[in-house]
DNA sequence: CCGACTTTGTGCGCGTGTTCACAAAGGCTT
DNA sequence: AAGCCTTTGTGAACACGCGCACAAAGTCGG
């Protein structure tokens, strides 16, 4: 289930302040979701609340981190190390939660080599190898679109079964590989549609037309 | 709808290749869905389309655009400019589709007065006047985990209805403000749970149980 | 001008996920 | 020890989105 890296964060914090135990209501607030919900999203995963008490945090944060696979480590390889893949590179939140950086890949010569947070930059030509070699489980792409999918084709070919892809296509690939994507100009331009629409909807036809008949 | 952006961009490479026409089909594939999908999304923003012949390429860039409101431009503020600010305050994928970097705005000292892409990094007392004179309508935050929300209640004060937030918290807005929420922990964690249950499902009661159960 | 073919637009059934509401269960107080 | 109070776990209604499948509509060839 995709909430429940939202609820562990949610306990890691409330762990942080020394918190014992905590009711469904409170940790429903803390990770902005129906008590309910995260009542059965729990009791999916067996049941570990105390009736009239609450969840015991601790023991909550280790069923939930078991769930989610971070009790083993995951290394991680970053394809393309341009500005979005240097930002990745040095982003504390992996190391802390089980991901280990463990191998860079890029194609341009001039930063193939480069030193970036205790790594060194390998050539892109050497992908198939350095995924073996480092057992990599989870590919991430910040290559540019036009490269990516021939980029995504190598590490799949190279056993790779799960890819976080930042760049803007739709990436294919065969059944039993999970592709994750993340598009900053989508988000964008899901914000800009809302943004419009509580400005009075789009101009034109169409609103003339929805006043009309709704009389907004 | 969170999908017009993944047509548009399908649009806009099918109309880089000089194509006039484009059936559902072709274009659901090219999106990643299911043409019926497709073509009831598309008629949910008016009927373009021809029977026999399919949606005129061009036709269909502009009323989707107009649609997300792509044909007014938005300012964004990037708040935070550490690693991740810096590589979306050079992502080039945001000027293209009507989104001006207006401003960027960061605590640390060191930071303020820096370059970036042509724009001078403001400090954050200013928040309020360079949102105000900037017209900033979208608000990117890129700070850290703890600064997030107190941020947010200084951009939400300030006018701003649209928050893109990369902090790993859940913020709290009043009605009417929109926040999208990116979290490349959040990615990762998911894939190692899928790339997990590939490897077996996880170790433990569960696993035998549901192996006994589904016969997995 | 007509018929066959292509493609859109959509009614309908289905499965999933969400929420309400309540009974069962455990702790706490007296 | 007994009853009250809090909180979990879950049954059942509800809502939503998805995809199949088909009729309407428009094009193109003869």
């Amino acid at each position: 289930m995709a909430r429940l890296p939202v609820y562990l964060r949610a306990l890691h914090t409330l762990a942080e302040r020394d918190v014992v135990t905590v009711s469904s209501e409170e940790l429903a607030a803390a990770a902005g979701v129906n008590s309910a919900k995260l009542r059965k999203d729990l009791s999916h995963l067996g049941s570990y609340g105390t009736r009239g008490v609450g969840y015991e945090v601790q023991y909550l944060v280790y069923q939930i981190s078991r769930e989610l696979g971070l009790t083993q480590d995951w290394s991680v390889a970053i394809i393309g190390l341009g500005n979005l893949g240097r930002a990745l590179a040095g982003y504390g939140g992996f190391a802390s939660r089980g991901f280990r950086m463990a191998a860079l890949l890029d194609a341009d010569p001039t930063i193939v080599g480069e030193r970036i947070n205790g790594l060194t930059v390998e050539h892109i030509d050497k992908l198939e190898r350095v995924i073996t070699d480092c057992g990599i489980s989870i590919a991430v792409l910040a290559v540019p679109a036009p490269a990516a999918q021939a980029v995504c084709d190598r590490v799949v070919a190279s056993g790779v079964t799960s890819i976080l892809n930042f760049a803007p296509v739709v990436l294919t690939v065969p059944d039993g590989v999970d592709v994750r994507k993340v598009d900053l100009s989508i988000e964008l331009q899901i914000l800009a549609f809302h943004e419009q629409r509580k400005a009075g909807g789009p101009a034109g036809v169409e609103q003339e037309y929805l006043e009309a008949v709704d009389g907004q």
